[in-house]
DNA sequence: AAACTATGTCAGTATTATTGACTTTATAAA
DNA sequence: TTTATAAAGTCAATAATACTGACATAGTTT
């Protein structure tokens, strides 16, 4: 068993003791429940051609229908040349659709296809799955914790692109 | 804001309201945080010619001083060729020792040097401090939930070697 | 008409990972 | 003691993901 206690040495704070260890296995803790995290989905994209860029893709665009290239360049915090191999590949392969903008014919939304949806439902459903039984087996008080702790280490991260999802998250 | 309410609408448990959309936002939180928690080391290495495999080395080696070879592996999941490149640069720039092992010799010992050590903090310094602050705006009910989800999402992940990390954790 | 914007693409490079094959040294087992 | 296994290290080839820089095309603004 882990231990939870938090009442211990080193420095001092506010609300909590927080030792240099403490926060070492917090820092380990998000090593490894972000290998879990994403093992799933890897060994499902092992069985295309793809990887975890292009499930990145396929994920946002899912979750932001019809979102620009921009947006989705913003989001994922990579160059245009980088988005484009795995974009064209996705498109290629007939897993999303890219239409011309309606008001300034210079924009593509994106969308996914039929198939592209049912790619996103395999690797979502193996992560909700885990999210899902992660979420019941601590309970709706560390859900929140988790919530909460989670965005506070990503403040300041989430300036330019991100915080429009930040939005749609809300 | 961003809404913590998990009193919600489409499929049922037993304590908790989880629809697919709860899901999915957990499922970008992770991505988005772990994002924030690589980015204040990631900018230090490139002050270096080390990348983030070089930080999970050091961070590893400093964390259980004197491990072997395989064990580094086992808790990397990667192969001994991938490891092999970065610990050869690590070792000739000086920042980890190999020592041969006193029983066994064919088994070599891993050793951060002062040089090494003083990386470790460098990239490590960012790294707490970030958690440590993420810690106290949350509070303490928020950390023990923070840990307790990610430790039920990485189940089934730590079997081999990892385990013996999540020993040493506690 | 000129400037700017959104997208797409080509070429070259870097990092991190992979698989497979092989060596050296040392321990264990027959 | 020979044989087998184990730990570590290395070479070569390949893949996925990212980068920078340069440039083209189409459409929108000024």
């Amino acid at each position: 068993m882990v231990d939870h206690n938090l009442t211990a040495s080193n420095s001092m704070d506010a609300m909590l003791f927080l030792t240099d260890d403490q926060l070492l296995q917090g820092i380990e803790l998000m090593y490894f429940a972000y290998k879990g995290f994403t093992s799933d989905p890897d060994l499902i994209l092992q069985n295309y051609t793809y990887g975890r860029a292009h499930h990145r893709a396929v994920h946002f665009i899912n979750r932001r229908k019809g979102l620009k290239v921009n947006d989705l360049l913003d989001i994922l915090g990579i160059t245009k040349q980088s988005l484009n191999r795995v974009l064209r590949q996705l498109i290629n392969d007939g897993l999303v659709e890219s239409r011309v903008g309606r008001q300034d014919k210079r924009e593509r939304n994106l969308f996914l296809t039929d198939d592209g949806e049912k790619l996103e439902r395999q690797l979502s459903d193996a992560q909700r799955k885990r999210m899902r039984s992660a979420y019941r087996a601590a309970g709706p008080d560390a859900v929140m914790g988790f919530r909460l702790v989670l965005e506070k280490i990503m403040d300041g991260e989430m300036q330019r692109g991100s915080i429009k999802i930040k939005e749609k998250l809300t």
